[in-house]
DNA sequence: TCTGGGGTCCTAGGACCC
DNA sequence: TCTGGGGTCCTAGGACCC
C-alpha cells in the first residue's frame, strides 16, 4: 500500500474498458483450517460449529465439510439436529453397532487459527492485485484489470479451445470456444494455486466483467472452482440461474419474485424494472441492472466498520438478575473492543430476542461520541429494563455511530488501549459521575461536548487504504 | 430447521427546524 | 389555525450476507 490517496481525483465518469474482476471465495474456510491442521480429517464429514461441548446448550454449525452435507447437515443448523443426522465419531451417542462411515468428526469454531490461515490467503491476494476488497474471513474481490486482460491467451491453439473453467455450466455461457482460454483465467488459476500452495486451502474462483457476475460465477462450481465469464456474456451467464443465486437475493426476495412469477435470472433481467421497483423498492432497480449484466460498482477497500455488537444466546429467562449480567458482560465486550481498535461511538444499542423469535432493538444516541465502558453498561441496562418481565432467549449489546478519531485521537487511542486496556475513558468525556444515566447525559449537554454536527468525515466507504482503513483486522 | 454471531444497508415514521 | 414543503436526525425493524 503506498500512501497515494488522492481524494477527489478518482476516475468516476470515465468510460473504461472491461474489467477483470475475481471473486474469491474460499470453500467450506473453517472446515479446511480444521483440516489444515490435523490431516486426519481430510476426507471424513466434519462438522465446525459451536454449542455441542459439555455445558453448551445453544449452537449452531458454522461450517460443514461437503462429506458432512452429504448427511444432510448445513450451516447455521441447530447443532442438535446436525448430531442427529450426523452422530459425533467416538462419543457415546455413536455407540457400538454405528458403522463409522455415519458418524462425523465436530471441532470447535477457532477463529484465531482461521485468522492466521486468512491471513496466509490475503497476502497471496494483495500480491496478486492492486485493489482487494475484503469481505469477510473467507471472501474478497480482486480488480485484476492492470495485472490481466480479457484477450485469448496463447496461441490461439484449436483443440484445447475449450476448458475446464466452464465444466458444468449451461452451454450458453462462459467462454464458448471463441472466448475460450483468456488470459484472464490463466491469472485466475494462478491465484488460486497460489493460495493453495502457500495458504494450504482451497478456494473456489470467479471472473467476470464486474462483481456480482464475478461473485455468483464463483459459487457456480463450488468446491474447488475456477468460472469465468467473459464480458458480453453477463446476461447469458446468469438467465437460467434461480433468483436465489443472485447476490441480495434471500428467502423474502425470492418468495416476492416468485409471487410475480419470476423464477430466474433470466425473469429478472426480462421483467419491467418499474415493476420490480414497485415491489422490491430501489433494490428492484438494482436487481434488474444486475441479472442484465450491468454493475458499475469499483472494487474497493473495505472502510473502517460502522458498527461493533456482540451478543450471546441463553436458555430463554425472565430472570432479571441474570439478564441484567449478561448485558453488563456483552457491553463490556463491546467497549473493549472498541477501545482496542482506537474507536468512539455515539449511540449504544442492545438486542432482546423474545421466544420464539421476536428481535427488539432499543438505542440511544449521545450527545457527542465518547469511549466510555461504563457509559455503555449503564445506557445498555437502562434500555434492557423496558424487558425487565420479558423472557430472552438472546441479548445483545452495539454500538454505533462510530467515531475513528482522525490522527492524533486514534493514535491515542491505540496507545491507551495498549499500555492500560482497563483505565476509564479520558478524553472527550462527560465530566458527570456515573451513577445515574440520566443525569450523565443531561449533565454532559450542559456540560461542552464536542459537538461534532458536521464533521465532513469521509465516508468509510470511499476511504483509500491508507493508515488503519485496510481491515486486515476485523473479520 | 424452532433459528449462532457479527455485520451491512434500507425504509418508514416521528421530531424538529426553517 | 386543519395546514406547505424541504431537509436532517433519530429510532425501530427488516432483509440479507458470511
Amino acid at each position: 500500500m503506498d500512501g497515494g490517496t488522492l481524494p477527489g481525483t478518482d476516475t468516476e465518469g470515465v468510460d473504461e474498458p472491461d474489467r477483470v474482476v475475481f471473486h474469491v471465495d474460499m470453500d467450506c474456510f473453517y472446515a479446511s483450517c480444521e483440516r489444515l491442521r490435523d490431516p486426519e480429517l481430510r476426507g471424513e464429514p466434519l462438522v465446525v460449529g459451536m454449542g455441542y461441548e459439555p455445558g453448551d446448550t445453544v449452537g449452531a454449525v458454522a461450517t460443514a465439510s461437503y462429506e458432512a452435507r452429504e448427511f444432510g447437515v448445513e450451516s447455521a443448523m441447530p447443532i442438535s439436529e446436525a448430531l442427529e443426522r450426523l452422530p459425533r465419531r467416538g462419543t457415546a451417542d455413536a455407540t457400538a453397532g454405528e458403522e463409522v462411515g455415519e458418524t462425523g468428526y465436530y471441532r470447535p469454531v477457532d477463529l484465531d487459527f482461521y485468522k492466521e490461515v486468512a491471513g496466509d490467503v490475503k497476502d497471496v491476494l494483495h500480491d496478486c492485485a492492486d485493489v482487494v476488497r475484503e469481505v469477510s474471513i473467507d471472501e474478497a474481490y480482486l480488480d485484476v484489470t492492470d495485472r490481466t486482460a480479457w484477450d485469448a491467451a496463447g496461441t490461439g491453439s484449436g483443440p484445447e479451445a475449450t476448458t475446464e473453467a466452464v465444466d458444468g455450466l449451461p452451454p450458453s455461457t462462459a467462454a464458448g470456444p471463441a472466448a475460450a482460454r483468456t488470459l484472464a483465467e490463466g491469472y485466475a488459476r494462478h491465484v488460486k494455486e497460489r493460495i493453495e500452495r502457500e495458504a494450504g486451502v482451497p478456494a473456489s474462483v470467479g471472473v467476470a466483467p464486474n462483481m456480482s457476475a464475478a461473485k455468483v460465477a464463483s459459487d457456480a462450481d463450488k468446491p474447488d472452482g475456477l468460472v469465468v465469464v467473459p464480458p458480453g456474456t453477463v446476461a447469458s451467464f446468469l438467465a437460467p440461474l434461480p433468483t436465489a443465486a443472485l447476490h441480495g437475493v434471500g428467502p423474502v426476495t425470492e418468495r416476492a419474485l416468485a409471487d410475480l412469477g419470476i423464477e430466474t435470472a433470466g425473469d429478472v433481467a426480462a421483467a419491467d424494472p418499474e415493476t420490480l421497483a414497485a415491489e422490491l423498492g430501489d433494490r428492484g432497480r438494482e436487481l434488474s441492472r444486475r441479472a442484465r449484466g450491468e454493475d458499475d460498482r469499483e472494487v474497493t477497500p473495505r472502510g473502517l466498520p460502522k458498527s461493533l455488537s456482540r451478543e450471546s444466546s441463553l436458555p430463554a429467562t425472565a430472570d432479571e438478575a441474570e439478564k441484567r449480567e449478561t448485558v453488563a458482560a456483552l457491553a463490556a465486550d463491546v467497549a473493549r473492543r472498541a477501545r482496542e481498535r482506537g474507536c468512539l461511538y455515539r449511540t449504544i444499542g442492545i438486542k432482546a430476542v423474545e421466544p420464539p423469535f421476536d428481535v427488539n432493538t432499543r438505542a440511544r444516541s449521545l450527545p457527542g461520541p465518547v469511549d466510555d465502558p461504563d457509559l455503555v453498561e449503564s445506557v445498555a441496562l437502562d434500555l434492557l429494563d423496558e424487558f425487565d418481565d420479558d423472557r430472552v432467549r438472546k441479548l445483545g449489546v452495539r454500538v454505533s455511530k462510530l467515531d475513528f478519531a482522525e490522527s492524533d485521537q486514534a493514535t491515542l487511542a491505540g496507545f491507551e488501549a495498549g499500555e492500560d486496556g482497563d483505565r476509564g475513558g479520558t478524553r472527550r468525556e462527560h465530566p458527570a459521575s456515573r451513577n445515574d444515566v440520566g443525569a450523565q447525559i443531561t449533565d454532559w449537554i450542559g456540560g461542552e461536548p464536542r459537538t461534532d454536527d458536521d464533521e465532513p468525515a469521509p465516508d468509510p466507504a470511499e476511504q483509500d487504504d491508507e493508515g488503519q482503513a485496510s481491515l486486515g483486522d476485523w473479520s
